[in-house]
DNA sequence: TGCATATATTTCGATGTAGAACCATCCTGC
DNA sequence: GCAGGATGGTTCTACATCGAAATATATGCA
């Protein structure tokens, strides 16, 4: 329960810092200064800095998207740590299982996959270019709307991803493991409920 | 000791769209809408099409993984979207309340900043200089070790954050509140919780 | 003391992505 | 059909960020 550990610092990992708010472990605006004798706990520590320095503010919501913002931060670099064997990076693993994902023959339009991925048409293609040159991927013709291409996964490319496939999911459940299949439900649950309502924000 | 270079100084707005891995995009709904009877939730829909093509693994963690990075996409985009009206960055925000968050005098080093938003050296001196250009906070020389600096939020600083905080949560509890508070608590809990033992990580 | 190593920050070069401009193609209404 | 707008994809430019090298200072140890 009470987790005291402080420091995330230098990280060896090599990409993808990205983005990322301050904020790590756990709150409990119920529980966490009151009982825990005072925090090294980063997140009571933050919730405390705020109450003290901003008392007329709820620090709940920052809280939330700064641990979003770090979660992000932490997971890109785990998958890249764990992708480092293939020689691959994230961007290029993600538009190769959201193929695979759409099973046989394994084609989507760059469209498809830059709203999916949420990534800009420009940045897209630039991934395609990419993985193109490393044969993953094929840029085909679409007969019914020339404007159009199909991306659609070689051999090779299918190989490769279903290779990878189960390593990534087990060393994703490595780190997922330890909340417990339970909540990890819940989190899964309340992640896209939260996903959910940002997506109908005004 | 530091030397002020580059210019920034450029009213900054982005629109960050950056990072996310698919989870949400309804791709092949064709096809997955008849698989899975609950249709049109992104979430099942994902699941849907990993247990048709895989099911000989478990797609919890990639919808988890997936969803983080979802989440932080969208999270970024609306408090870009919050504080076009300051014609500030998310990045910018993220500094100027660790500062604020840290109290009277409003001081930390750069080292101390670029861990709590773990952002690379190079990306925290760039993200000062703009800060800097911009009169919200100012480097000043740090007597003790003179490798170092203080960065300090300048007053006009200080009251920048302090008019913006309030909207700014005001804006996150608007989306935050659909889930409602036990909800959104646990959230909290749960994400923290995935945090540490990410950070725990070997 | 003096020198090697560690640390804090900045500079430099490379990379990935966003947004706008661009082209080709499709579609709609006349 | 055809003009005019919409749409899919790529190209171009700007920029944030990264890792590595550079710089300055601190620290440890012989």
């Amino acid at each position: 329960m009470a987790k005291v550990k402080k420091a995330p610092a230098k990280a060896e990992s090599r990409r993808t810092r990205s983005g990322g708010q301050d904020v790590g472990g756990r709150l409990g605006a119920a529980e966490s200064d009151a009982i825990s004798g005072s925090g090294s706990d980063p997140v009571s520590t933050i919730v405390a800095q705020w109450q003290r320095e901003r008392p007329d503010i709820d620090p709940a919501p920052m809280l939330l998207f700064g641990l979003i913002a770090r979660a992000q931060a932490m997971t890109t670099n785990f998958i890249n740590d764990t992708l480092e064997r293939w020689k691959l990076s994230r961007a290029s693993f993600d538009v190769l299982a959201a193929l695979r994902r759409a099973g046989a023959p394994y084609c989507l339009t760059p469209k498809q996959l830059s709203e999916s991925l949420m990534l800009s048409g420009a940045g897209m293609t630039s991934r395609l270019d990419r993985l193109e040159g490393l044969l993953l991927v094929a840029r085909l013709p679409e007969p019914n709307d020339r404007r159009s291409v199909k991306i659609q996964l070689t051999d090779r490319g299918v190989r490769l991803i279903d290779e990878m496939i189960p390593e990534i999911v087990a060393a994703q459940w490595d780190v997922a493991s330890r909340l417990g299949p339970r909540d990890t439900e819940e989190l899964i649950r309340l992640l896209g409920a939260f996903a959910n309502s940002l997506a109908e924000r005004p």
